[in-house]
DNA sequence: TGTACATCAGTGAACGCGCGTTCACTGATGTAC
DNA sequence: TGTACATCAGTGAACGCGCGTTCACTGATGTAC
């Protein structure tokens, strides 16, 4: 039966929220239309009223999955102006890599995008220009607006990478996990105190 | 029919390099049993005489995979003794990242394995030590072996995410792919640089 | 060395299942008068 | 404001399909005598 405007953008709003949090969970193939549709209160039916296939619901909630992440780092950055060394040590935390769910998107499905569509690949380039972007502006400007750049594009694929290792091998090595964690971070930190210092 | 010792053992071989490459390229749900089998030129009920299942499959696919990888590594160095940043411009070269099929398994599969069993995990993890001890190898001794460890997990590490960010955003941004293999392979090849400086 | 037979890798049909997608239908919503 | 009706989000059965796995059967291999 058909229903009000309200709710209809609620259950589009709602499959996008179920989706995204699925995805990152199970991974794209893992997870079903009809397990997106039941998640949010719906039947699989449904879906194809708000979405023409599978694929672009994919390419929609991760762009919907990135955007909660990044307004969740806004809200942990607050008022002050986080550092760059405060950046590195969230997205570099053990919580970063044990929020699956909630966590970043982008490190969840980093090697299943290459073999997605172009509308995921095009979400998954614009959210990594997002981030970079973000980490970008923490940086000290005293540095060259190229070598700003060359940092945070080098930290946030850095930071994809450790984290989808260190998830990699949380199931049977945690000492091992936590290492690629810190080391990972501290070159990278490391590497900015360094072009600080030139 | 029953087939001789030597066949068994080469059909055995060509279902891992079957499962191996397949796995690579579409990912781990993207590749059935029969597919595997029909590319090792057998049919999937024989697949079963040689893995209890496709998870035991995976397992030795990724181990298999990545021991290839290390010995292709191992041939292009020869040898000479290639120094830290010839592994790093082998690493990160877009060759590494285009080369899919025949490239390490870690890094077209690494948001994958954290959905995957324990021993796709096990092996995951095993491999990651292999390539790190191979970097560290390359490392100047001048360095602390603690500096030379840290370093080399996140080389690794860093690359892992690199490579699989080029490949999630070469479709739609081939620019940026290339910008991503080439900041992150500087940002920690002058971490090498400063540390040994220092 | 020759023969009889147990072994077992490989075949291909079949299993139940969940996939993405379609579609006839329902009935409350929104609109035109 | 009240009524008649067109719209369309949502339902749930059905589609063909490929999945992982099982199994009765085949027949060449390997072995025991």
């Amino acid at each position: 039966m058909r229903v009000s405007k309200e709710k209809v953008a609620e259950n589009r709003s709602a499959l996008l929220h179920a989706a995204s949090r699925l995805f990152r969970e199970k991974g794209i193939d893992g997870v079903g239309v009809a397990e997106v549709a039941k998640e949010a209160g719906l039947t699989h039916g449904a879906l194809y009223a708000h979405f023409p296939s599978k694929d672009a619901l994919v390419a929609e909630a991760f762009s919907e999955g990135f955007a909660g992440n990044m307004a969740g780092m806004r809200t942990w950055a607050g008022d002050r102006n986080p550092t760059f060394e405060e950046y590195m040590e969230l997205l570099f935390s053990a919580g970063m890599r044990d929020r699956l769910a909630a966590g970043c998107p982008m490190a969840a499905s980093a090697s299943e995008v290459a073999r997605q569509g172009e509308a995921v690949s095009s979400s998954f380039a614009k959210a990594f220009a997002q981030e970079v972007a973000m980490v970008e502006a923490a940086l000290d400007s005293i540095m060259s607006s190229a070598a700003r750049r060359q940092l945070a594009v080098a930290a946030v694929a850095a930071q994809i990478g450790a984290i989808a290792v260190a998830r990699a091998v949380a199931k049977t090595d945690m000492a091992l996990s936590d290492e690629v964690l810190q080391a990972t971070r501290r070159a990278i930190v490391a590497n900015c105190q360094e072009v600080i210092a030139d």
